[in-house]
DNA sequence: ATTGTGGCCTGCCCGC
DNA sequence: TGCGGGCAGGCCACAA
């Protein structure tokens, strides 16, 4: 699903978009809208406008037109970007594998007579014109230790799980389920944990939290770790061999390991 | 204020 | 073979 490795592909892909006046924009989909954005607000704020900009930060999208308001695209779980016909990833795990034109959710067409458009099966996604980027934290990108110092800070022992915590776009923007595991496995730290980390637990997770990006952004999406292929009944550890647990931390569905992660 | 829970959305997989 | 329940997870509203 996107997370915020193929939400910055899709963000590479729309910056070939910039430059080419917007001729029309629709909601396919009027409940696609969010916070007041209806088709004729996004087609009056953007008719005869190109975007400027591509920018992303965590897992939203922004596209900023000249001289008029940003657009903001949130993908939910199985949204995708396609330019002129042609899709930003070919294949999202957890999305149907075809295309369907009901699954069209929103569409930018451009006066050369391309498009871009949202595809989106489970409308967990939204459009949203001038979206509120000040609530979410630094980017997962390009998080500092420091910074994540901050975001992982605990208040006291009602904390929420550490896993929660890396995981709430407030804090640290981009890093989804997939992500969290992956990047807790590798740094060897328990998602349920509660407590706060010390200083060089700190330096783990942000080590791991980069490497991870990297690693997986190189081999093509949030779904290529080591642990993918282990979240189900009985699956185990990669690296030492051990049964997995398996439990909701956070409200969501969390693959650890019980034997290297503390 | 912070944390936890349920619901939205819909295709797919599993068991009967 | 068909059917239905449960599951997937990003995000928000709402409750505690």
């Amino acid at each position: 699903m996107p997370e915020i490795l193929e939400v910055e592909r899709y963000r590479q892909v729309a910056e070939l978009a910039l430059g080419r006046p917007v001729q029309g924009a629709w909601l396919v989909d009027a409940r696609y809208g969010r916070g007041g954005t209806t088709a004729r607000r996004l087609g009056d704020a953007l008719g005869g406008r190109p975007f400027v900009a591509a920018r992303r930060r965590g897992k939203l999208l922004l596209l900023d037109s000249e001289d008029g308001p940003t657009v903001g695209l949130r993908f939910g779980m199985t949204g995708a970007l396609a330019l002129d016909g042609e899709l930003a990833i070919e294949r999202l795990r957890y999305s149907p594998a075809r295309i369907a034109r009901q699954w069209v959710r929103a569409v930018f067409t451009f006066a050369d007579g391309g498009a871009l458009e949202v595809h989106d099966p489970r409308r967990l996604g939204s459009v949203e014109l001038a979206p509120d980027e000040s609530r979410l934290g630094p980017d997962a990108l390009s998080i500092t230790r420091r910074q994540l110092t901050t975001a992982l800070a605990v208040r006291d022992a009602r904390a929420a799980p550490l896993k929660a915590r890396l995981m709430d776009q407030a804090r640290v923007a981009g890093i989804g389920n997939l992500l969290a595991d992956e990047i807790l496995w590798r740094g060897a730290l328990d998602p349920t944990r509660r407590s706060a980390l010390t200083a060089e637990e700190v330096r783990r997770a942000h080590s791991s939290l980069r490497a991870t990006l990297r690693l997986l952004q190189r081999r093509g999406g949030s779904h290529t770790g080591d642990l993918m292929e282990q979240r189900h009944q009985g699956g185990r550890c990669p690296t030492d061999g051990r049964e997995l647990r398996h439990e909701s931390v956070g409200g969501r569905t969390t693959y650890w390991c019980p034997g290297h992660q503390r």
